[in-house]
DNA sequence: CTAAGGTACGTACCATGGTACGGAGTCAAG
DNA sequence: CTTGACTCCGTACCATGGTACGTACCTTAG
């Protein structure tokens, strides 16, 4: 297969076609001239390691600006540059964790006191109506 | 202090007037009707008590109209509607941070290979590019 | 009494990541 | 050569949680 037209290549990497429009309008898809003979654009396994490559990047909580950085620094190899940006990544991902964690503990903390109990107001809505934080 | 006005209100949660309108037209704070000899809105401790229960909700993850029902849950006491909603909430906290916790092992070991290595590719946007996913 | 600043209201706009739609052109099978 | 499916393109719309703006009115201090 050395050529496919948009329908193939977004199936392909389980995409609509629509999206895969909507990276080249976000300029993270190089939009191929039609080759040849036919009027439709012509996608290679490039194209669609592109779209791989982003689906990716973007489960390590890229966002689309980010990955459309990424994917010129693969062409540059400015390995400094890739490290900053993974290491501002990472260190994101660190701070949504321990929100996550926090928030995680504090809501597990309550409905298990829900549940043992049944009697007066909920431990849940109680701890969000409390006027001095008792922690969620 | 028996009543204030919108944007001492505001203040007092730390939120913008806007932010408090945006609530009250999706339904999750009363808008009181201008008492007495004002014609302006008068809000008291208890619509600050709702505007604290939102962000604190909203750090549990609820969206919104999840907490609109929440609120709303506060006055019925319905307490296995609030369990199965927290169970739900906490369910897709769990997930999430299981999510988080693999994009971040999986980013923090690129990044340390990234870093230990100056030759070749960078591991990182390797990762991203390999075919058969060398797992990210 | 007047001017500054707050309030109310409707509406528009923002970011993010898509999704849908309508019209015109194109391609391929029957 | 027609018909149905696909493509291209621009533009509009979606959810989520806000933010901003313009107009008109109200309130309060000087």
């Amino acid at each position: 297969m050395i050529g496919m037209t948009i329908a193939k290549l977004a199936r392909a990497a389980n995409l609509g076609v629509e999206t895969v429009r909507y990276y080249q309008r976000r300029g993270l898809m190089p939009v191929p001239g039609a080759a040849g003979k036919t009027a439709y654009r012509q996608y290679d396994e490039g194209h669609l390691q592109t779209l791989l490559f982003i689906r990716k990047a973007q489960t390590a909580g890229f966002t689309l600006e980010e990955i459309k950085e990424l994917l010129s620094l693969d062409r540059t190899r400015d390995r400094d540059r890739i490290r900053l940006l993974a290491g501002q990544r990472l260190e994101a991902l660190a701070r949504q964790a321990e929100d996550l964690e926090a928030s995680r503990q504090a809501l597990r903390r309550l409905l298990d006191v829900c549940r043992k109990t049944d009697r007066g107001p909920c431990p849940i809505i109680e701890a969000f109506n409390a006027s001095p934080p008792k922690r969620l």
